[in-house]
DNA sequence: AAAGCGTGGGC
DNA sequence: TGCCCAAGCTT
């Protein structure tokens, strides 16, 4: 309950009335933290009750699991993560196995997911962690974590506080919303001026025991209570004294993001099949969008398409076109043209490093983006050669 | 500082 | 359907 805050922060008491809202509009823009005692104990409280306990990860916690599973979990659900969090630990178990394998493997394993640097960070900090720190996780301190690629300030708190329990805030998604609620902050959270404050609450919030409990339960209440839409704060163990639902404006917080114009971009992919009715495939570059993984080449116009194809694949026939299909991404808007085309003659094609002949029905262990993944397998039933 | 990076889900 | 967002990091 309210009265079991400190005496500084007792202005926020008036935030609980919403009748006198208006009289301390100016003191709630900025309202001092709960006494973090209070806080922790509440919910700690009520995550010993409601909180989630079975996760894949949660079970057999190595710091080598949850770095896994925190990357997986950078802006994506956990109901997604859970299938490639299992299949992943299925084919890597440990550390030394990942560092060891190709690249390909792993962006195979990824395929889907999204956001495809985050596995070759993965992959990379696995190498480092074999080469560099003897096969052990440098989880004494934030900045030794976060000098290794894909981890930052909020996933090395993570991984120290799922995996060793000791004291290290996270702000992540879940936190962020908590916090902006609870306190009323204002600003787009990506904001660095908005950013650093919350970084400061969640600092003044986490505490020294139950670290990795606290962590969790702060990512839970996000995820299961302190929803986006339909909050149920009713349920919520600090509904007396959270300055967004006092004034019953729970849906303002946090902040979206101010929105731009997705611009859209066209482009053709060229689906090449030899005589077996495999699809010439390249590597793309290793930064960019579908990085390092595998695709069709792709060209902006018919006319680069075509000049492409006299130079690197004589004998070459343009076939169809195929209809337009648009892929949807954050920032912008993809049309993606496939363009047939087939090689007249029969085999006998030179190996060049960055390029294989791809059989669709015997597909490779190999990354490809969703949409690749999803033409190829159009190729493989039809009867288009 | 701000843009770039994927995909699937919810409404 | 279109829009916003999800356990963020890198450049």
């Amino acid at each position: 309950m309210a009265g079991a805050l400190l005496k500084q922060s007792v202005g926020t008491f008036r935030v609980s009335y919403p009748g006198e809202s208006q009289s301390v509009s100016t003191f709630i823009k900025a309202p001092q933290p709960l006494d973090a005692e209070y806080f922790r104990t509440r919910l700690l409280g009520w995550f010993d009750q409601y909180g989630r306990t079975h996760l894949p990860w949660q079970q057999d916690r190595s710091p080598y699991r949850v770095w896994v599973s925190e990357i997986m979990l950078q802006q994506t659900q956990v109901t997604t993560v859970i299938s490639y969090f299992e299949r992943f630990m299925q084919r890597f178990p440990d550390v030394e196995t990942l560092a060891a394998a190709e690249q390909d493997e792993v962006l195979h394993l990824w395929t889907g997911l999204g956001y495809y640097a985050r596995a070759r960070n993965l992959h990379r900090a696995a190498q480092c962690v074999v080469s560099e720190h003897d096969g052990v996780f440098p989880v004494e301190s934030v900045t030794a974590l976060s000098a290794l690629p894909g981890i930052g300030r909020s996933t090395a708190g993570a991984i120290i506080a799922q995996a060793t329990g000791q004291r290290a805030p996270i702000l992540d998604g879940n936190v962020k919303r908590v916090l902006t609620r609870l306190h009323g902050v204002e600003g787009w959270p990506g904001k660095p001026e908005v950013e650093k404050r919350l970084w400061q609450l969640a600092e003044h919030y986490t505490p020294q025991w139950r670290c990795a409990d606290f962590t969790q339960a702060m990512m839970d209440m996000g995820a299961t209570l302190c929803t986006r839409r339909r909050p149920s704060c009713l349920l919520c163990p600090f509904e007396a004294d959270c300055v967004a639902h006092a004034r019953g404006e729970e849906h303002r917080f946090p902040a979206s993001k101010p929105k731009k114009e997705k611009p859209v971009r066209q482009t053709l992919m060229l689906m090449l099949r030899d005589g077996n009715g495999h699809v010439l495939l390249e590597q793309r570059p290793s930064s960019g969008l579908w990085g390092g993984l595998w695709g069709m080449p792709q060209f902006d116009d018919h006319e680069a398409l075509r000049a492409w194809l006299a130079r690197e694949m004589p004998g070459s026939i343009v076939g169809e076109q195929w209809p337009c299909f648009t892929h949807v991404f954050t920032h912008f808007r993809l049309e993606i043209t496939p363009v047939q085309a087939h090689l007249s003659r029969r085999g006998g094609h030179p190996a060049v490093s960055g390029r294989r002949w791809y059989d669709p029905d015997q597909p490779d262990s190999i990354g490809l983006a969703a949409p690749v993944k999803a033409l190829l397998e159009s190729l493989s039933s039809s009867s288009l050669l």
